[in-house]
DNA sequence: CGCATCTACAACCATTTGGTTGTACGTTAG
DNA sequence: CTAACGTACAACCAAATGGTTGTAGATGCG
């Protein structure tokens, strides 16, 4: 499974990161240019270290990363791992669906009754 | 912008959604198979108060809907919906590597130093 | 009917979140 | 050196989260 490359807590961040229109723009501007957390922080009407906390999801979630210049903080968004939590989407929606398509085929059966032993893809119980 | 078809108080809903294991676990099921709340309450080591909460965060965020069945209500996965969410994440990673690669195409310039006059991207400032 | 089941919802609690202010420390500019 | 800037971090606070229990309304079954 293509999927748990991720620990599901590390799942659980990139989410949680995302889920918070303020983190995504301050991770938009970042994909563009690196920007240090003072000059983000101009940009929003709360604290720096209100910014400051932001920053720390998103970098928790690994969809940026710091690197210091001076006394500067550069903020640099981590384009790979956009791509990265994309794909996580992208595979549970195939996963999903592929599951689900199994699903509509049986629906689609033409007559419902008179098939109990023909079932080819018996849908595991798949007990947790 | 393909982006903004949802609000931004939708897109939270949808990423906060996806940010617990058991919520991506409970949508990754009721796409395969419709379940009751109770039926699906039995798989977890939790209160079936609690699973209805989690339902009720996916349904916020309309990853899935319920319809009633005799005295069960079953909740089933919008696997469009998980589409809609995978896409939203492909069209930021549009948009932001688009304006990334500006960023790297400068960075790939051969010779930093004696350029003074030939950018061509210049990047605007964007002012918030 | 009477009882079990499924659901809905309120009240409550601990923890996390998202924000604030204040303080301390390293770095750069004068 | 001193002052200003950028950062880090702690303490604090209100609100949201994620869980619990308890109560009550529908529905189905014997």
């Amino acid at each position: 499974m293509v999927v748990d490359a991720l620990t599901e807590a590390e799942v659980n961040a990139i989410f949680h990161a995302l889920a918070d229109a303020t983190r995504r723009d301050i991770l938009g501007r970042v994909l563009t240019d690196e920007q240090s957390v003072s000059a983000l922080a101009r940009r929003y009407e709360m604290s720096f270290a209100a910014v400051q906390k932001h920053v720390a999801v998103l970098e928790r979630a690994l969809l940026v990363s710091k690197r210091r210049q001076g006394r500067e903080q550069l903020v640099q968004g981590e384009a790979a791992a956009v791509g990265r939590a994309r794909r996580l989407l992208a595979d549970y929606e195939e996963l999903w669906r592929s599951r689900a398509r199994r699903i509509d085929d049986l629906l689609a059966e033409p007559e419902p009754a008179s098939r109990t032993t023909t079932s080819t893809t018996p849908i595991e119980g798949d007990a947790g």
